[in-house]
DNA sequence: TCAATAGTGTCTTTCAGACACTATGGT
DNA sequence: ACCATAGTGTCTGAAAGACACTATTGA
């Protein structure tokens, strides 16, 4: 089909991450100044090319990514979408294949120095069609992941199930009645207990929390219904 | 960060698209016999490279894809995953933006002359990771689709309600109780009727179905539940 | 009037949402 | 004893699953 034997073209491939987390109850997205010449400086999502000779797969391409921005390792990725035309950079037709990550709220401080974390629904105009990216990856957790265990990827190894239920909220945006959601969580072993008891609120605290883990999902299973 | 400013080389990239419909109540996945000279001749997906003269974004590449295979257009497709390793093709790194669409039933012939539709459960071991890539679509449609309207898809315009119900049984591979199909149907207003009626068994046909249509649905809407 | 498929009614169980209640421990 | 937060009990209503029932037509 081609017409000469010429060495084909492909168009350029990157990898980009949306890593979101909370602060003040709110979900924020890690931004970064770019690097690189092209548009050197302008704030956008944390990314970088496939390493065709370091990376296996395109997981080791986000974890490689996820490293070098500060030794970000283990935290929660998934992909999310794959966005390709000749618009969205002007250097040429471009795919980007984007993921999403969800860092625990306590590891906010431990990541590289000139990450800024911005509130999702206060964002400013992005290059590369970023703002859309991370419009996907807000929806994605608040649909599918709302009514999953994925939101709890943003706390802390051990938590208490008041905090759990505050991390659901900012996430999707809503209030949500403590009891059914203490009788949820619970009824379908989402979390175990510790066996810790801690005070948290770091003002006039009175009885303290039972903390849980979340229990191993097998698969991250989602908590939905039949037809 | 390169070493020289030589032309920067990316990974193979190829638009490849799990088209499934049903054939006596299973469902079955389209095949082709491989064109170009690599691995010629042996079946696997339908699938491309994006053309970067024609195609302004990705959604034209699974489109011309499409037509190029007997004419099919205005079918459901929807993006599945993004597949990307330097083992998945034998020459070298390579990156598969992977799609799913739905073929109606009754569309299956007039696809092009050497497609060839496989029971997804009985396939041979096929090139390019792409038993995976079927797998993942399988899995989809059956986990969050079989909980939305999207395996309506695989029905003709206008249906009875008995044929939907063998759909989504064909789909999530188990018997679903009438009454309740029924109802959640009609009460969520997810089909419209025609005002047809219409005798469908092909023999021993004894009393009329109502025809219904899918109602436009907004934005794909998930008939889940909530936390 | 019978055969065959289309379509309905109703009971039970499950579970979300609302909301009032009790429990614990620091001051 | 009091207060703030942790955690429980219980009622109601919506909807799924099971299953028996009625309806409509052609032959």
């Amino acid at each position: 089909m081609a017409r000469t034997t010429k060495k084909l073209e492909w168009p350029a491939a990157s990898v980009d991450i949306v890593l979101l987390t909370i602060r003040d109850g709110k979900l924020h997205v890690a931004l970064a100044p770019r690097e690189g010449k092209h548009r050197h400086g302008e704030l956008a999502l944390i990314g970088g090319t496939i390493h065709m000779n370091e990376d296996a797969h395109l997981g080791e391409t986000v974890e490689r990514i996820l490293r070098a921005r500060g030794g970000l390792e283990g935290i929660f990725v998934e992909q999310l979408y794959t966005f390709g035309s000749n618009t969205r950079d002007e250097r040429g037709w471009s795919v980007s294949i984007a993921y999403y990550g969800l860092v625990p709220m306590h590891r906010l401080e431990m990541t590289s120095k000139d990450l800024k974390f911005i509130p999702v629904d206060a964002l400013p105009e992005l290059p590369f069609e970023h703002n859309r990216i991370i419009e996907t990856a807000v929806w994605r957790v608040r649909g599918k992941g709302g009514y999953s265990t994925i939101p709890a990827r943003l706390l802390p190894e051990e938590f208490s199930l008041t905090q759990m239920l505050e991390v659901y909220e900012a996430v999707l945006g809503k209030k949500l009645d403590q009891s059914s959601f203490r009788r949820k969580v619970q009824t379908k072993e989402l979390v175990e207990p510790t066996g810790n008891k801690v005070i948290l609120k770091t003002e006039g605290s009175k009885r303290p929390s039972e903390m849980f883990r979340l229990r191993q999902a097998d698969g991250e299973e989602t908590f939905a219904r039949s037809l």
